[in-house]
RNA sequence: GCGCUCGUAGCUCAGUUGGAUAGAGCAUCUGCCUUCUAAGCAGAUGGUCGUGGGUUCGAUUCCCGCCGAGCGCACCA
């Protein structure tokens, strides 16, 4: 919070001193070791280099008319150029003052909402959410979470895969050997089944292999046969996904599959042609791309057969998305592997509507790798179904509280299980950086040590603990009481004003662990300040501060986790 | 062959416009429960940031070469 107002008058005083400076660039930020003072600028020696100036002596120039004494001790210019500053603690017990009685909570709202939509999870209909959805649907719903916090306004949109090659093969399976009784206990798991006895025998047996291209061809030709088994296909695997969806917390404002876009896709592919961006090779309509890509290889816009492929069904999709909520961003959260599909896409999309106004990313993350460094599969070399894997999770989580709080009731350790079970597959995947491959280790995640969601909602229920206690000797919070006195108390308070700092962060860079970090370290902090400062033994003046302290602590760590989509639980 | 990503402590990983003595957790070792949940805290040990150059006042970060790993490159998505 001090640090925009700190940073504002920073640039206020470069506009002067070197008007021509970006001040995009000046920009103040925590100092990496608190002996240096609270935050710093370095973008003074930034400025004065491409000005071939003397850094400090710049620097001084720009101090000497920079006030801001409201919020901090004098200035200090050191080493090659840094600009110092230590805030004051009155400064900070004032943010702290008005944070308490509710006018914000260490960050600010975007004073330029977007219109982002985010696309994420799709999930396969007729096949159960597996390890490889974990990552896109944890990592897309927490950035939507942090983006609408800060006031941006976003659209979701789970892009299904309903279309595509696989049903034939489910048709004939459906026909020949569908076990009504299976599909109504476990439909995706029927369905599962289906697939796999046709798929075995599709590569060997031409009259297999024959029957489902024809049911593929009936089903989109129109077939109403096809299509009602189809819709009932689909309508059975979202009210599972629903399931797995509804564990997460999580929701979405639209799903509109890819099957939604086929009326399009015909057109887009002529479309493409008849401006010239397309053309046909081998049989198939594909588009080539500028040698300075390096892509030697085209993109495949109509396959030799006359069917669309995913890029067609992309481009309609984002024409669609443009149409419908002029969004200023759009954002598909995938895996690694798609980053050359995305960039062409892109570069198609941008040469076909050279003039639209709308940023594209691909926010790419990196594999699941199991205990041994490859994918993460069973033993059978099969995905990991993630339903099964959030089963574990609870259970593992479940036997940790029972065995540390053996006392609590069943009920109240089967919740608190579940938020931390939830809690820690969650954190144990926003915690790395993203584009990173990470090892899946039960032990690891659920560890009741270390930077772990166990860790997180330990100081969380100890926060909780104070204040019921508090209550119960009758003892009140009181913010006009606040004082901070002590190293670690100060500290603490000093951590919570960089809140919002790690929220914009982990927004515009998409990178949930700049907060997975920030609310280990407010973990630890507030640990510290538990063991230094007696809050209910405490001199009633004392004690109101610290109660209050407390009471915001507890505060911004629900607000953090609650960005991560991870809940609280008041004891565990 | 071309492209993308990566190589940081014994292990798993952070490292936010290039910035100040490179950080955390685990493991190992040493302390702290008659005191608000010890699922905690305090401290110690541990790294030529793959390697060789270059740019810079300053490089784990930017550029180039080399070594090693993963992934992707025409009709699946």
């Amino acid at each position: 919070m001090l640090e925009k107002l700190i940073q504002s008058r920073l640039q206020d005083r470069v506009r002067i001193t070197v008007p021509d400076a970006n001040l995009a660039t000046v920009l103040v930020r925590p100092c990496p070791d608190l002996k240096f003072g609270d935050y710093q600028s370095n973008a003074l020696m930034a400025i004065a280099k491409e000005r071939k100036r003397n850094p400090r002596q710049l620097a001084e120039e720009v101090v000497a008319g920079l006030d801001v004494s409201e919020w901090c001790e004098p200035i200090e210019i050191a080493g090659a150029g840094f600009l110092n500053f230590r805030v004051k603690t009155n400064a900070v017990t004032d943010v702290l003052k008005s944070a308490y009685r509710g006018e914000h909570l260490f960050f600010e709202r975007s004073a330029t909402p977007r219109t982002v939509i985010v696309d994420f999870s799709s999930p396969n209909v007729a096949k159960p959410m597996h390890v490889g959805h974990i990552r896109s649907t944890i990592l897309g719903d927490s950035l939507v979470r942090a983006l609408r916090l800060l006031g941006h306004h976003v659209v979701t949109d789970n892009h299904i895969g309903d279309w595509g090659t696989q049903f034939g093969k489910l048709l004939v399976g459906w026909k020949k050997d569908l076990d009504r009784t299976n599909l109504e206990r476990d439909p995706l798991a029927e369905m599962g089944r289906l697939y796999k006895q046709v798929n075995a025998s599709f590569e060997t047996d031409e009259e297999i292999k024959t029957q489902a291209r024809q049911e593929l061809v009936s089903l989109q030709s129109g077939d109403e046969e096809n299509l009602k088994i189809w819709r009932e296909m689909i309508d059975l695997s979202l009210q599972e996904f629903g399931k797995v969806y509804l564990r997460l917390g999580i929701r979405f404002d639209h799903v509109l599959g890819e099957s939604f876009y086929n009326p399009q896709l015909k057109a887009v592919a002529k479309n493409l042609v008849d401006v010239g961006i397309a053309q046909e090779s081998e049989g198939a309509t594909v588009v080539f791309f500028d040698e300075s890509t390096g892509w030697k290889d085209p993109a495949i816009i109509l396959k030799s057969d006359g069917g669309a492929n995913y890029t067609t069904t992309d481009l309609a999709t984002l024409e669609y998305r443009l149409k419908t909520w002029q969004p200023s961003e759009i954002v598909y959260v995938t895996d690694a592997r798609q980053q050359l599909h995305f960039q062409q896409l892109f570069d198609i999309y941008r040469r076909w509507h050279p003039s639209a106004d709308v940023s594209l990313s691909h926010i790419w993350f990196g594999m699941i790798l199991g205990p041994d460094g490859t994918p993460f599969k069973t033993r059978t070399g099969e995905n990991i179904e993630l339903n099964a894997l959030l089963n574990e999770a609870e259970e593992r989580a479940l036997a940790s509280v029972t065995e540390k709080n053996p006392d609590l009731s069943e009920k109240e350790r089967l919740e608190i299980a579940r938020v931390v079970g939830i809690g820690a597959v969650k954190y144990s995947d926003l915690l790395p950086n993203r584009q990173s491959d990470y090892r899946f280790d039960w032990d690891k995640m659920l560890a009741l040590t270390g930077n772990t969601a166990v860790y997180l909602l330990y100081a969380y229920t100890r926060i909780r603990s104070v204040g019921r206690k508090a209550a119960e000797v009758g003892a009140t919070a009181s913010v006009e009481a606040l004082q901070l006195t002590l190293p670690s108390e100060l500290t603490l308070a000093k951590h919570l004003l960089r809140f919002g700092l790690s929220v914009e962060a982990m927004a515009s860079e998409y990178r949930p662990n700049y907060l997975c970090n920030y609310l280990f370290e407010l973990a630890g902090l507030f640990s510290q300040f538990y063991e230094n400062c007696p809050v209910l033994k405490a001199e009633a003046q004392e004690r109101a501060s610290r109660l209050a302290l407390c009471e915001l602590a507890g505060r911004v760590l629900k607000q953090g986790l609650e960005i991560l989509g991870i809940e609280t639980t008041e004891r565990m």
